[in-house]
DNA sequence: GTGTGTGCAAAAGGTTTGCAAGAAA
DNA sequence: TTTCTTGCAAACCTTTTGCACACAC
């Protein structure tokens, strides 16, 4: 594993010491040229599989949380019993395949953000999110 | 509380025997000119308070389920650690209110539904949702 | 009577918390 | 040495399950 130092910054300037659990997760997390979506426990998995070494799950807990606060993170709605984090941050929908309970991003050229024509009085809109769950075509799907 | 021959019919016609509990929730649900938002707890909470009467948690999420598996309640995808339902089944979308935890049905006039313009290869589209989520306007909400 | 539904308590799954030991500053 | 972080286990909360008893038919 690189070390790679825009890391170690990017944690200090968001005031959170560069320990080596956190630059760990930052390098499974945005060392890839790909959005990468996830659960906690799919992201510990890869964890033990990818790196061959164990983070205790409370410290995960914490670094997602961490850099979901920090901005670094998105946290997707699905209805589910998990928590689906996103690191493509920028203003973009989802897919979810039913089959599968994974998350595939959706082009802008795929879907366009609606347009609010009213918003509740007194409220501020903090995100408008797409979600379209899709499952294979089999007449009887619910 | 009076008695609905029609909840009872409606039961009956889903295989479902009409149960004392299951009247009762039919008519906290349905019985109302307005559309209901409501997690288990809610659900359960009104039951005991309204109806001055318990019914078990079990018998609650048995018979949300049995009437969201028979289309007459939606479940709404928020990120949050329960399950929302709606009692509007229709296709529609959602302000989520992240101060007070309330779901606020989105008339249609406000939002329309957005155009998919290509979906993922061979699936069908089960549900298009869109989620506002507003909170109160102070500069530095999240 | 037969089969389904209810209620309780226990279990399960994801997430959070408290606290002692360890690492960073 | 002071403060933040980690790791473990226990706690927590929502949801599910197993099973005996009760109710609908």
């Amino acid at each position: 594993m690189t070390k790679n130092p825009e890391f170690t910054e990017k944690l200090r300037s968001s005031g959170l010491r560069p320990t080596k659990q956190r630059l760990k997760i930052c390098e499974l997390l945005f060392n890839r040229p790909d959005t990468f979506h996830f659960t906690i426990n799919n992201l510990a998995k890869k964890i033990s599989e990818d790196l061959n070494e164990k983070i205790s799950l409370a410290t995960v807990y914490n670094t997602v949380h961490a850099f979901k606060n920090e901005g670094y993170l998105k946290e997707i709605s699905i209805n589910s019993d998990q928590s689906y984090f996103d690191t493509n941050t920028t203003n973009h929908h989802h897919f979810f395949d039913e089959d599968t309970n994974e998350l595939i991003d959706c082009d802008s050229k795929i879907i366009e953000t609606p347009n609010i024509k009213e918003n509740i009085t007194g409220k501020k809109i903090n995100s408008i999110e797409v979600l379209i769950k899709v499952a294979t075509d089999n007449q009887n799907q619910k």
